[in-house]
DNA sequence: TCTGGGGTCCTAGGACCC
DNA sequence: TCTGGGGTCCTAGGACCC
């Protein structure tokens, strides 16, 4: 039998900001989207400060000018990449895991193997080999294992081994419904009416009635605390879709804008499906506006193909179909996206017998992406797309991603 | 004035079939 | 006037996660 391990890293992006900035340590910190994006990560002392996640940071920013509240723009290449130097330490602990987020990681644990010193143990491998704190949550399922994660981040070792199956109602009768794993915004108000409470209260209710409001998702939460596992450990890793959207600092109305714009998109886009060995046979791109104002607009416009392709040109010229579709001022625009769906393996895709395609040559994609890798990002690109749509704030460096941005220490 | 950007899974209802 | 019943598949939208 084993054991089911959390490893949740605490404050996962502020804590990659402060690696190479020692000056950090210690000191309220935010990440935020954008110029004046939302705030998605925060040090312990930014939210010791009372900085909520999701603030919108323009509402805060008096308050970050008087307590000198350090503020990075997202980088996720930096924070893809230690995550994975975390995975790689923790790799050499040799039990089986799986990749949940960027910051958290399940592990099957023997029974007979847990012990404190083994999750101290490895507390202080990431910590040494990383730079990065972590929570570590042990239980029997996932769902629990995550109630142990919480309870952690209060306990100063930032450990909690919750197997006794006495402790374990004790602690449900007190966990609050809307913490645990799985239960929503929308979920938590259905069940307040109800007079549902906390985890143990949900656990008196009976299946049908669970069924009935919350679907199969209450039946598979419920299953999970008790102490049933109800989710497979591993579950699929391979991306079903991908999509590039962004939120823009002011409206737009002119089209040929949001041509150059989404053709950027499509040129991403294209390049991740590339780099991951895939084709999409399923197109999307959508236009709306603001989501905070009245009269909300959509325009939004599917397009299966034929075959399944990465073939950057292919998705140009839909896109030209869907946005021959509207002049200027029809929606103004504040968030613009595309995403592509029904992954196949690009070198195993059904060709279409109907549509025979006509022979594109794979290698101008290649050769486009090689010298895109080598010399920088846009250096080739399609005449359509924006050379730099928006003009984005400064991120950290890519310290660990990219030669240019390498740390020089002098000693 | 300014409010990410990704993902996954489930469900209800319509279309369609025999 | 009266017009079945059972099944599958597809899709949009909703809920959740980080």
């Amino acid at each position: 039998m084993n054991y089911c391990l959390l490893i949740d890293c605490d404050n996962f992006f502020a804590s990659c900001e402060a690696i190479f900035h020692p000056e950090y340590k210690n000191k309220p910190l935010v990440v935020a989207s954008g110029k004046n994006g939302i705030v998605i990560a925060r040090s312990k002392e930014a939210k010791a400060l009372g900085i909520p996640m999701a603030a919108a940071s323009f509402k805060y920013k008096s308050l970050f000018i008087k307590e000198d509240v350090i503020t990075c723009k997202t980088n996720f290449s930096l924070y893809r990449d230690i995550s994975l130097r975390i995975r790689e330490t923790v790799a050499t602990f040799g039990f089986p895991t799986f990749v949940y987020s960027v910051d958290e990681m399940f592990l099957q644990i023997p029974k007979e193997q847990l012990t404190e010193k083994l999750l101290n143990d490895i507390q202080k491998k990431i910590k040494r080999w990383t730079g990065i704190d972590t929570s570590l949550g042990v239980s029997t399922t996932k769902t629990l294992a995550k109630v142990a994660t919480k309870l952690a981040k209060k306990i100063h070792t930032r450990r909690k081994i919750l197997i006794d199956e006495t402790e374990i109602n004790q602690t449900l009768k007190t966990f609050p419904v809307e913490d645990i794993w799985g239960i929503g915004r929308n979920t938590h108000k259905k069940l307040i009416t109800y007079k549902v409470r906390s985890a143990k209260d949900l656990l008196n209710k009976n299946p049908e009635f669970l069924k009935k409001l919350l679907g199969i998702h209450g039946l598979r939460t419920c299953s999970e605390l008790s102490g049933k596992n109800a989710y497979p450990f591993f579950q699929t890793n391979v991306d079903k879709s991908l999509q590039v959207t962004k939120t823009f600092l002011t409206e737009i109305i002119k089209i040929s804008s949001i041509n150059e714009i989404i053709a950027s998109f499509i040129t991403e886009g294209c390049e991740k499906l590339r780099r991951i060995n895939r084709k999409a046979a399923e197109f999307t791109i959508f236009l709306q506006s603001s989501r905070f104002k009245n009269n909300r607009q959509y325009f939004t416009k599917t397009y299966t193909l034929d075959e399944p392709s990465n073939y950057t040109p292919d998705f140009l010229m839909l896109k030209e179909k869907a946005l021959s579709q509207l002049k200027d001022g029809d929606i103004s625009i504040k968030r613009a996206g595309i995403g592509f769906s029904f992954l196949t393996d690009s070198h195993s895709t059904q060709k279409n017998l109907f549509h025979p395609s006509n022979e594109k040559n794979p290698q101008l994609m290649e050769i486009l992406d090689h010298i895109n890798d080598k010399f920088g990002d846009k250096t080739l690109r399609f005449a359509s797309s924006s050379k730099s749509f928006v003009k984005r704030p400064s991120s950290s460096a890519k310290y660990t991603t990219c030669w240019d941005d390498i740390l020089e220490i002098q000693i």
